[in-house]
DNA sequence: ACGGAGTGGTTCACGGATCAACCACTGGTA
DNA sequence: TACCAGTGGTTGATCCGTGAACCACTCCGT
């Protein structure tokens, strides 16, 4: 790795325009939902989550596993949705290890809410700005992108 | 915005790829420039502002405008990096308000590693991995999202 | 059955980001 | 020239994310 490759003029573009686009996208993905719903992005994958699971429920591994977040980071965050009352947990009768976490009906209305605006924000910045043929082609990519990723990740 | 579109199959696909692969890329970038560097990428941008700069040095507001921080998250950053021995802060002669930042040579040499590396895992994660019709395409894309997460973002 | 490795979660200490309040200085206007 | 609105920067309170240490429980091998 002492001598790489430098990146041409077109690869420069590709790469810095990359990375000035994920740090647009998640910041204004991210003050959307705050301003217009009250939830952090980050409340709101939560949700999305256990509001997609049978019975709004999940073991808090598998709402972590899905996330891909720390332990630490989704019992905290936890704590803090639960103060709020969007979630409630309880041990697991199964598993008295483990916890199962649950969508409360406030959550419900607000990821429903989070939901539609989070799909208009999506198609407001990005999906309608592109023809059918970008579409699929950033579909390519990303799917080579994480891939790869996935693979050095694997590897280390 | 009672009802929006919802998403198809393909808008489906597009949006979440997006949303996982700006994830795992920063997460990537990140942890790699921190093990083999010891840089965050924050602080890789901060020097990479810097070195490019005419003598490695500039205002304050300048460097805060191109990064697009806040000026307490920069300001206490820069602290933190001063201490560290990768950056110098004096008093501006032109305007005593203002304060002017200079890369040490040990921020230097930091940053002429960190950009090696940069470069290789762009290309490792992304730009090798992609067709030159992809990396155009790619070019389109970001460049059109930028645009309109700008004007969103002029509008409000 | 029991001892120990492994798993599921929580807690703590710390680094980093944000927001508001603040201070120092500038530059235009009366 | 004396004011004061605006600009450049720092500080402090608070929130969020990480990693390590820790506890409780499970499950496997003997």
């Amino acid at each position: 790795m002492t001598e790489p490759r430098w990146l041409d003029e077109q690869e420069q573009r590709a790469w810095r325009g990359l990375m000035a686009t994920q740090e647009g996208l998640s910041a204004f993905i991210d003050r959307q939902l705050r301003t217009r719903c009250g939830l952090s992005h980050a409340d709101y994958q939560v949700l999305a989550h256990l509001s997609e699971a049978p019975e709004g429920r999940l073991r808090s591994f598998e709402l972590g596993d899905r996330l891909r977040w720390e332990k630490s980071r989704l019992s905290q965050h936890l704590s803090r949705m639960q103060s709020r009352g969007l979630v409630t947990r309880e041990r697991s009768q199964a598993d008295q290890r483990g916890a199962v976490v649950t969508v409360t009906a406030a959550g419900r209305e607000l990821i429903a809410a989070a939901a539609r605006q989070h799909v208009a924000d999506a198609r407001d910045a990005v999906v309608d700005q592109l023809t059918q043929a970008e579409l699929r082609t950033l579909i390519t990519i990303t799917d080579k992108v994480r891939r790869r990723l996935a693979a050095l990740d694997a590897a280390s």
